[in-house]
DNA sequence: GTCTATACATCGATAGAC
DNA sequence: GTCTATCGATGTATAGAC
């Protein structure tokens, strides 16, 4: 990696060259295109031809930015964590923690129903056979730790008490997407929960 | 209907012939078989051809006991109801209600993550288009309205209530299958998790 | 990188003989 | 009710030319 000269088909690495900054911008297209059809078809509705012809490529072409569909999910699967870190990382929270941890679990159960196979990929184990990269998964580590700072500055300090946080905000999403999808019915249950896990966790030293 | 006589292919209701027995023999042995293939497959798993090999019929044949592949779902559905109350009503429950809903609780987590697909069937929206008939649905509102006595008789008095319980059964249930397959980390939160619904419902009047 | 062409498996569902 | 045969569509993935 010393050596002076670069191949031909090589490209030097800080400054993304215009050929790889075009793969990347193809890539990205792909995904949202993934995504389209996913939120009206499902994530299993997912194919490869049909997902090709909606970015102009023709389905081989595919194969030379996903190495198969599991590759495709994997990235799916780290874009949806990304994007939610993004979309997380622009809520005004309050000052109070209480409050701020209602707001990023409300967040999270709103835009769950909003995105019912971002939901399904990232919080759930609905394609089989499918594992994340360690890469992509940790990306997933990264928004679960920025929950834990949540709720820790809200007074759950255990591992259990976080454990319980995630299963009561999972719960909600879960039976708001499956019950009364478009509505709110879980949805407006969140500060309740909140309150009823934040006061739980400080009665019994969570 | 006040006709005498009966044509050759028509049975009498009242006591069902060998023959409707039969049929609804082979119905129930195609519908274990499903389950069979549904946990080891995943409920998308389920291919006609290999269904009915399982079962020594020939891939067409099948269509004499389910009109389409959402009709054998449909009788999935309301098959995995009915075990479900016919298991849970062999619970011996306490005759303390707070005990006995903690007893509910966790055997719904713990059959969950024992019979995975048969939580998604019937707990999420997993297959897409797919939604139950009437007739099926029926059952789940039984499962539904039989926990809901349960949850009153500890005090649990509101649908808002009922509604909180339910997800935090949901997400319990979700979380351990999908973050620690084979392993309790959320299943023994299962009594602290029911506690601190019922302190939260006494204090808030839910 | 992109294409056409195609391999090759599998799917759900139907036709028609017995 | 059961079978064989088959349809038509769809699925992922690869070969090879440009």
């Amino acid at each position: 990696m010393a050596s002076a000269t670069v191949r031909a088909d090589e490209e030097p690495a800080a400054p993304p060259s215009r050929r790889a900054r075009r793969h990347q911008a193809t890539k990205h297209r792909i995904l949202e295109a993934a995504w389209d059809i996913a939120r009206t078809e499902g994530l299993s509705g997912i194919a490869l031809r049909d997902l090709a012809a909606r970015v102009d490529l023709s389905q081989s072409s595919l194969y030379s930015y996903f190495d198969s569909k599991h590759a495709l999910f994997d990235a799916m699967f780290a874009d949806g964590y990304r994007r939610l870190l993004d979309e997380i990382g622009r809520v005004e929270f309050s000052d109070d923690p209480r409050e701020a941890l209602k707001q990023a679990a409300a967040f999270i159960v709103r835009v769950s129903s909003e995105d019912v196979p971002r939901f399904q990929l990232l919080f759930t184990r609905t394609i089989p056979g499918f594992e994340p990269t360690p890469a992509s998964y940790a990306t997933a580590i990264e928004f679960l730790e920025a929950g834990r700072s949540r709720a820790e500055a809200a007074g759950i300090a255990t591992d259990a008490g976080f454990d319980l946080y995630t299963a009561v905000v999972a719960g909600l999403s879960s039976q708001q997407l499956a019950n009364d999808p478009g509505g709110d019915r879980w949805l407006r249950l969140v500060d309740d929960a909140i309150d009823m896990l934040l006061d739980h966790a400080h009665t019994n030293g969570m």
